[in-house]
DNA sequence: GCGATCAGCT
DNA sequence: CACAGCTGATCGC
């Protein structure tokens, strides 16, 4: 469940994802997707008593999340209070204080997140700074490289903080196979079995959430058929699914529930009770998508496990592994910190004083590059992110490209949509830099507004049986990272690329690399917080399109 | 009766 | 192996 308290230090104004207690005060909402636990208090009495006295306050999201949230009659009364927003379109946003008449202005783009349908990320850009809200999300390596809006030019945005969903940031969800991967197992296992006679159906075991649709429309296609389910009623203005499912019975697939389907499935019948046409008795497998994971080294397994005598698991993930969530994170790693202390930090920080680390921080990610198995074969045909792999090896660091002080397109780029010009608690950024401050200087308070913060929060899904330091929201801080235990440190070195853009920088893991040395990235760090220049690749300089 | 919370289950 | 979300018990209002 989603443990993120709904607010984000730089604008605690609005509220993400969660609508209960101080959220009830915010002065815009944001729904990143239409999944329960990320929807607590929205059907409140008291929320929907404030709505009614407000002109100004709404709920943001996407067209799919608004019409999946309206199908529920329990949130129908946020027909009128909800604006719905297109993907990948920056639009301002006012943010009013009733009481006072004082006025925001923010700059709000929704990213596609990958989780479910109308599932989004939000990039907020305005006068505290640009910060990415992930929600939740399945994105693969080299997704985020794509989207446009997270940057400037060919250079990543300088973002403040990512609020980040990190269900299965930890090594042990190392990886995860792709959706496509997936995909394959699951169509070859269910070509076999209804190949066989029309007798033979597949159920498929998916939980009462939205994010199978993919599975469902994949498969009607794969299989010119439809697929049972339960309800058309979500989906009755999305053609692109509806046409893939059905309420009627007689088809091969279903992903139809029932409160004791176990028990129909014992009884040879279906949730939705068929049972036998003209007399024969059905042939059911069952297949239940559920998330299957691979450590660092594991050789792969098959994405498809059986699991009784006619029981299958097959792998399926709402969210991004842990080499997913480094790729996507890294231009913007720096801290960690608990969700407990970005809360308190909400308020104005006491002056002078440490924020607080979290005691149980980890070096996250430090041994990604070492990973892989040692037969140079498996890259491939495991989906390996389209074959960038061997593009990358010998290619000098990248860091740089997203930290230089040279690369600034920002304050020609975000910052015209923004409704200050620059920063001024943050003299660094005031003068255009992007630099990370790696080694912040002494005199420099821990400020909320300064240096980058990576928070893992939005989600703790996945604590009951990990050790503590995956309890929903981690920072990083700047300051841990001069120290020689290597936190954060891991980064630079996969910032390797030779693709066609320098903000690629969602790259694969090398086979062959190593783990980099503790002394050798200190080194590194230090020359890149002098500004020393460490590798430069001149084409990709900033292009005078930023202008 | 309703909401919030939690254990249990899947 | 998780997740998302239900059901049902309990408690407070």
């Amino acid at each position: 469940m989603s443990s993120f308290a709904g607010r984000m230090k730089e604008y605690p104004t609005i509220s993400l994802d969660r609508f209960d207690r101080e959220n009830l005060h915010a002065q815009a909402y944001f729904l990143s997707h239409c999944h329960k636990d990320h929807m607590k208090g929205l059907k409140g009495p008291l929320l929907k008593r404030k709505l009614q006295f407000s002109r100004t306050v709404r709920l943001y999201c996407s067209f799919v999340t608004k019409e999946l949230l309206l199908n529920n009659p329990k949130y129908a009364f946020w027909e009128e209070y909800t604006v719905p927003l297109e993907l990948e379109s920056p639009t301002q946003i006012s943010l009013v204080d009733e009481a006072s008449g004082e006025k925001q202005e923010i700059v709000v783009t929704l990213l596609p997140a990958g989780h479910c349908p109308g599932s989004v990320m939000f990039l907020f850009e305005g006068c505290h700074g640009n910060v990415l809200y992930t929600g939740d999300f399945r994105l693969a390596v080299g997704d985020a490289s794509r989207m446009e809006q997270l940057h400037s030019g060919s250079r990543v945005k300088d973002i403040q903080s990512v609020y980040l969903d990190s269900t299965f940031y930890d090594p042990r969800f190392y990886q995860i196979p792709s959706r496509e991967v997936c995909l394959r197992g699951i169509a070859e296992l269910i070509g076999n079995w209804i190949s066989q006679s029309r007798y033979h159906v597949v159920w498929l075991n998916c939980k009462a959430a939205y994010g199978y649709e993919y599975l469902f429309t994949n498969l009607g296609e794969e299989f010119s058929t439809q697929v049972h389910v339960n309800s058309l009623n979500m989906f009755k203005k999305m053609p692109e699914i509806l046409s893939y499912v059905t309420t009627d019975r007689r088809c091969q697939i279903h992903a139809c529930r029932h409160p004791k389907d176990e028990e129909f499935l014992q009884g040879n019948r279906l949730p939705c009770g068929s049972t036998a046409a003209d007399g024969t008795p059905l042939r059911i497998i069952s297949i239940k998508p559920s998330t299957m994971w691979f450590g660092e080294r594991t050789k792969k397994t098959n994405v498809v496990i059986k699991t009784g005598a006619s029981s299958y698991r097959a792998c399926f993930s709402f969210h991004s592994s842990y080499s997913e969530v480094s790729f996507l994170s890294k231009p913007f790693f720096l801290l960690l910190v608990t969700l407990e202390e970005l809360t308190e930090r909400v308020a104005p920080p006491v002056a002078g004083e440490e924020p607080q680390v979290a005691s149980d921080m980890q070096p996250v990610g430090l041994n990604f590059m070492d990973c892989t198995e040692s037969n140079g074969e498996e890259e491939d045909d495991n989906e390996e992110e389209e074959g960038q792999g061997d593009t990358v090896k010998n290619k000098g660091p990248k860091w740089e490209d997203f930290f230089t002080p040279e690369v600034l397109s920002d304050s020609q780029n975000s910052q015209s949509q923004s409704c200050c010009s620059v920063r001024s608690t943050s003299p660094s950024r005031a003068t255009g830099s992007q630099t990370p401050e790696l080694f912040s200087e002494e005199e420099e308070t821990p400020d909320n507004n300064k240096g980058f913060s990576l928070s893992l929060s939005a989600s703790n899904h996945s604590s009951q049986n990990l050790d503590s330091h995956l309890d929903d929201t981690l920072i990083l801080h700047q300051d841990q990272n001069q120290t020689s235990d290597g936190v954060t440190l891991q980064s630079e070195q996969e910032q390797l690329s030779a693709s066609q853009t320098s903000s690629d920088f969602d790259i694969p893991s090398t086979p062959e690399s190593k783990a980099p040395q503790t002394a050798d990235l200190l080194h590194l760090y230090r020359k890149l917080a002098s500004r020393e220049e460490v590798v430069l690749r001149e084409e990709d300089e900033c292009s005078s399109e930023d202008l």
